[in-house]
RNA sequence: UCCCGGAUAGCUCAGUCGGUAGAGCAGCUGGCUGUUAACCAGCGGGCCGGGGGUUCGAGUCCCUCUCCGGGAGCCA
């Protein structure tokens, strides 16, 4: 069957075509009838008057429930009223598949109701559009690093040991000995690194934390950049140019898609390097400036976060409450670096400045979405290394080959994660990252 | 694992002081020649999450279980 998609309608007003897809909606006047079709491109408008048509193909229109599958036959007309600018004048309409009591309507529905039909919330404009986002989003992140001369490596999905030593991992079994599914392709990476110089990794991560938060999934999607011979410095400066060649992309190629979800874009617009670098011990003190402002605000919400600004105490990472409030108080992301060297993974090189520090950076993206960005300097130093192996209480043998990368031409390097979700969360401005995901895995929650 | 909130029609919700169950949308029937989540009139639709208790009487009060949502910790 020859037909034309509804993003292509411009190229042909004053033709007739056949559009193929689905009911997305109707409404009828009297003799007229709208019939709404969306073909995944776009939606369309296709409108019968009774006395021009066929009375059998009118009433097929009438018997059009919500989401039946047709093809719709007609002359393009641009009319501005017209859902998409272009109008089709309807000679003929098939229906390919009937659609009988389908669960979604054109109303409000609730969360838990619509994560049980994810499957066909799909179709859903909002979904549609975060959804190509998300597309341009990975593109942008494919593209950055490729056009910066990187070569992809992946890593493995299904590994031996636990890499950081700390996450709790999902379990499986490998021909009768224990495998687990991978939390970062990190150590991997580096050794990527020592044999193409730039590389990353992108695909699925998988966390098993019993986390129950708008900011978690259990699986979600990552990429890891990791070069040698680059410093903590020069990693900043790749997330933030990283970031902000995202954002910008997204800017460019999906303004129909972020109007559609209506996302205040003058927010996005200012997502320019440079960002804000913060040292830990400083964000330290700009937070206990935070929690006296707030505390003293008339906004009920300021004085409860402040309650929880610090809460952690001096020597700990972060909380949610100290990333919110250094998110809320900057119009773009913020580097905070530097963290206590207790709190961070085995790998993260210690700062030679002050080594009860580490040479390590987050970024915090604005407008309460958290920490989109974790990385660091790595440690290259094989003595020190295996001494930060064993403090951790982690088992010498499983890092023998991680080692290794220490042991013949070992080189400073650098390199961070970014979750996709987190990212394409904070640019669509979705309230949970379940949106962001196709079909999202989050604690019990493993169907459709 | 802990803290908070919730469960009433297919969906989203209301339900006063404890007194026999309501609306909008969806569905069905009809009306309207340009609709924009169209509108207007009418009709059908209920194990009030499960169990126990208090009471003459429980959707409503108490206990308990289950499920769901939000958050904390942890993280990207």
């Amino acid at each position: 069957m020859k037909r034309t998609y509804i993003a292509d309608l411009k190229d042909h007003v004053g033709q007739e075509v056949t559009i193929a897809g689905w009911l997305y909606n109707k409404r009828s006047s009297g003799k007229v009838r709208f019939v709404l079709v969306r073909d995944g491109t776009g939606i369309c408008q296709a409108t019968a008057f009774k006395p021009e048509l066929d009375p059998a193909i009118f009433d097929l229109c009438d018997s059009l429930d919500q989401e039946t599958s047709i093809t719709v036959t007609g002359v393009v007309k641009a009319f501005e009223k017209a859902p998409g600018g272009f109008e089709l004048g309807l000679k003929n309409l098939a229906i390919v598949g009937v659609s009988k009591d389908y669960p979604i309507t054109p109303k409000e529905h609730g969360v838990a109701f619509l994560m049980e039909n994810r499957h066909l919330w799909l179709r859903s404009s909002r979904q549609h559009a975060i959804m190509r986002i998300r597309h341009q989003v990975i593109r942008a992140v494919r593209d950055f690093f490729d056009d910066q001369g990187f070569t992809l490596i992946d890593s493995p999905i299904l590994t031996a040991n636990a890499c950081e030593g700390t996450s709790t991992l999902f379990e499986t079994e490998y021909f009768g000995e224990k495998a687990y599914l991978s939390q970062s392709g990190q150590l991997y990476n580096e050794a990527a690194a020592m044999a193409f110089g730039k590389v990353y990794c992108f695909g699925p991560t998988f966390r098993a934390e019993k986390s129950k938060t708008r900011r978690h999934l259990t699986e979600f999607w990552m990429v890891e950049p990791e070069v040698a011979f680059m410093d903590l410095e020069e990693d900043m400066d790749l997330a933030e140019a990283f970031i902000e060649f995202v954002v910008q992309r997204v800017l460019s190629r999906c303004a129909p898609e972020l109007k559609v979800i209506e996302r205040d874009v003058t927010k996005l617009a200012n997502v320019k390097r440079p960002f804000p670098r913060l040292r830990y011990s400083d964000a330290m003190t700009f937070l206990a400036e935070k929690k006296a402002e707030f505390a003293k605000s008339d906004d009920e919400e300021l004085r409860k976060l402040s309650a929880d600004i610090l809460k952690n105490g001096p020597g700990d990472d972060l909380g949610a409450a100290d990333e919110t409030a250094i998110g809320m108080s900057h119009d773009r992301p913020v580097m905070v670096h530097r963290y206590p060297a207790a709190v961070k993974a085995f790998y993260m090189k210690n700062d030679p400045a002050d080594p009860n520090f580490a040479l390590c950076v987050d970024v915090i993206a604005p407008e309460g979405v958290g920490e989109i960005i974790g990385g660091g300097q790595r440690e290259e130093d094989l003595s020190v290394l295996e001494g930060k192996i064993a403090q951790h209480g982690l088992s010498g043998d499983a890092f023998k080959w991680y080692n290794d990368l220490r042991r013949y031409g070992s080189v400073p390097h650098s390199g961070f994660g970014m979750g996709i979700e987190r990212m394409v969360g904070w640019v669509t401005g979705a309230h949970h990252v379940r949106e962001t995901i196709p079909f999202p895995r989050m604690m019990e929650k493993i169907w459709p």
